[in-house]
DNA sequence: TCTTACCTAAACAATT
DNA sequence: TAATTGTTTAGGTAAG
């Protein structure tokens, strides 16, 4: 296991480009990406550490191999497990890696990997210890150069002497504090630890943390600001000019204080002041572009309550405060009314550097998320490009005529549309509209996938459903949307796709599932309305065959299920035929038809009709066409599939609710129409919600 | 306001 | 016996 650890260590650490990658992938489990590195004020940067780490590591592996194969100095491998420093460390930068980190995990030995490995985590402690040393030296020096300058007032330079020795005896505790963490992650495996990223430059870390490590980092600072008002009531504000921080002890520092440590390495309870303020400092560097102006509502009204603490803000609910505690981020107190809280706030949220911090912390967070949204959206964008765009595209009209690509050529142009007419999003700027508008579409409701979605569109005036699934199929599969078609037409489409066009009832739920993400949830709701649709409409016909019951389509019957009046009215008809049935479609989708239809017009068989009558039908058939050109081939004999009187099995013809079918219907101009686009090509997208009445 | 289509829920029986 | 399948009824919503 620990030869693992260690391995892991070499084979990963290579691939991490900063300390803060590495600890990341320690709090959270997974490596993000590294941004680029920097020194801090000159000093050993993180990444020199790691690199160094990995060479020493690397030599030591190679000097020991070196040793086994020369048999200079090694007695027995034992020897080097128990005394790691054989291995010397001089020879760390000296060679140039000649050793891959899998090479080493073969050549060595369990033991003598582990060896290494304890050889490599005495000298990053080594080197981790000389290198916070170094940092509190500097640190201490900028405090002493900003002492100095200040103790130029007469006042604070009678006091410095204390301050300094205070802040001296602090950060010897912090070092020693430090120095016993290092040694608890040592003793942990968390040798990648790098100490001291207060200057952990912006890109770091803002590529490296996620609003919850922003969050964490939160409770850090807030943990911080705990510690030094645990400091300030043990005497130890360094803030303040008393002179009682002499009294300080270290032994006061209470080790029981929620240890959060940050996740670039700082240790919150242990910082000094001074360290704090590099972390104040680290933040704001950060976050100089988004300075006060930029602050969130939420943090000016934050910084107006520390300030002014307007009783305009109070007599309302405050974003602050919310079922009985304090909601600034980190606090979480317990206030029993508005007025303890006001109190409490003002008390402890007061216009301070911890408050500040905490306000540039959390604009982080805003920011982290606003980043996090904006790229959700450009990929939401992406998709819904990706997805839509392409059946906006111009089809040449011998291609399957595809209603919703035709009309959303034309949306822009047209605004108002006919209800049922689909409205598919011709630009990324506009991804979601209104399921009601159209295929395609994916609207807020079906977003979420709540509520029912009355009128869906497969049976009037709407996107071919076959091409609506073709087209976002993937779409449907993975997003928990509720796809805009009526129970009817899904179960249909699915019964048609199947191979011999007959499913079983498990097939058809299988089919549910496997095609919508959103059938994979309330099964009962939606099979039990599967089950009553196939038992409701008549188009549906269970067929018994050897396999057991099997669902066909009676596509005549289906077709059957038309709105009336669309069918049965001759004044309606009339009124398509000059055009009204078209609504708003503008001029281009009509010439698109026209154009279309033409073709067809030359048929023998069509010039006993009329074009508007062509047009009229290309118009009502809204998506079906396909499955109609079966039903028609299957009657016509020239489809090899077989409509459900076919089957030579027990078929249950259900009465479908009392419909409109004896009603006198318009001459069928249709089934000529729907002869004609029989052609080469024209597959599903043409397939749906014809109406079939004109076949007969 | 009425009609129609659709969805959902539920009860019930038959079948597996 | 339980689960599945199939039928039927009822209530509700939305749109024409």
């Amino acid at each position: 296991m620990m030869v693992e650890s260690a391995t892991e260590t070499i084979r990963t650490t290579p691939s991490n480009q900063n300390g803060v990658s590495s600890l990341s992938s320690q709090s959270d489990g997974g490596g993000r990406e590294g941004g680029s590195n920097g020194d801090i004020n000159g000093e050993i940067s993180p990444l020199d550490l790691l690199h160094l780490q990995q060479q020493q590591a690397l030599q030591a592996a190679r000097q020991f191999i070196l040793q086994q194969a020369t048999g200079l100095n090694s007695p027995s491998s034992n020897e080097v497990k128990q005394s790691p420093v054989q291995v010397p460390v001089s020879m760390a930068m000296m060679t140039p890696q000649m050793i891959t980190p899998q090479q080493m995990q073969q050549i060595l030995s369990p033991p003598q990997l582990q060896a290494l490995l304890q050889q490599q985590q005495a000298l990053m402690l080594q080197q981790l210890q000389e290198y916070y040393k170094k940092q509190q030296e500097q640190l201490h020096l900028q405090l002493l150069t900003q002492q100095q300058q200040a103790g130029k007032q007469a006042k604070e330079q009678q006091q410095l002497g204390n301050k300094q020795l205070a802040f001296q005896q602090q950060l010897i505790q912090m070092q020693q504090l430090q120095q016993q963490h290092i040694l608890n992650l040592q003793r942990q495996g968390l040798v990648n630890l790098q100490p001291g990223q207060g200057a952990v430059p912006i890109q770091s870390l803002q590529q490296a943390m996620c609003p919850t490590d922003l969050q964490q980092l939160w409770k850090d600072v807030a943990c911080v600001q705990s510690t030094e008002e645990a400091m300030k009531h043990e005497g130890l504000d360094l803030t303040t000019n008393s002179s009682n921080t002499t009294s300080y002890s270290a032994s006061k520092v209470s080790p029981q204080i929620p240890h959060h440590p940050l996740p670039n390495g700082l240790n919150s309870v242990h910082t000094p002041k001074r360290d704090r303020a590099r972390l104040f400092e680290w933040i704001s560097s950060f976050t100089k572009e988004s300075s006060d102006e930029h602050l969130t509502p939420y943090s000016k009204g934050t910084h107006l309550q520390s300030t002014h603490s307007t009783h305009e803000e109070h007599t309302a609910s405050h974003p602050l405060y919310g079922h009985g505690e304090c909601k600034w981020p980190g606090c979480e107190a317990l206030c029993e009314d508005m007025g303890q809280f006001i109190k409490h706030l003002n008390s402890e949220h007061a216009l301070d550097d911890r408050s500040t911090a905490q306000c540039r912390v959390q604009m982080q967070v805003v920011q982290q998320l606003e980043i996090q949204l904006a790229k959700e959206s450009e990929r939401l964008q992406a998709m819904m490009t990706h997805l839509h765009m392409r059946p906006s595209e111009p089809k040449p009209f011998n291609q399957p005529l595809n209603l919703a690509s035709s009309v959303s050529l034309s949306k822009r142009e047209s605004e108002g549309f006919p209800d049922g007419l689909p409205h598919p999003p011709t630009s990324a700027a506009t991804p979601i509209t209104p399921m009601r508008q159209g295929p395609s579409v994916i609207s807020s409701s079906s977003l979420h996938g709540v509520g029912p979605i009355r009128r869906r569109n497969s049976d009037k005036f709407c996107t071919p459903i076959a091409s609506e699934l073709a087209q976002n199929c993937e779409f449907y599969k993975n997003a928990d949307v509720r796809p805009p078609f009526t129970y009817a037409s899904l179960i249909r489409h699915a019964i048609l796709e199947a191979p011999d066009r007959q499913l079983t009832l498990n097939e058809i739920y299988n089919w549910f599932t496997r095609m919508f993400a959103y059938f994979r949830r309330n099964t009962a709701t939606w099979k039990n309305a599967v089950r009553h649709n196939l038992s409701l409409h008549k188009c549906f016909v269970r067929v018994e065959n050897v396999k057991g019951a099997v669902w066909t389509v009676d596509e005549v019957e289906y077709q059957k299920r038309r709105p009336p009046k669309m069918t049965g009215s001759p004044t309606l008809v009339k009124n398509m035929i000059t055009g009204l049935g078209f609504g708003s479609l503008n001029a281009s989708y009509q010439a698109a038809l026209v154009e279309s239809s033409l073709g067809l017009l030359n048929s023998p068989t069509l010039m006993n009709n009329s074009t508007g009558a062509s047009l009229n039908m290309l118009h009502v058939c809204h998506d079906d066409v396909s499955s109609t050109v079966e039903q028609v081939n299957s009657n016509g004999s020239c489809s090899p599939g077989l409509s459900p009187q076919q089957y030579g099995h027990h078929v249950h013809v259900k009465e479908e609710p009392a419909e409109m079918e004896e009603d006198s219907r318009p001459v069928s101009l249709m089934a000529t129409v729907t002869q004609n686009l029989c052609m080469p090509g024209d597959e599903r997208d043409m397939d749906e919600e014809l109406p079939t009445e004109e076949l007969e």
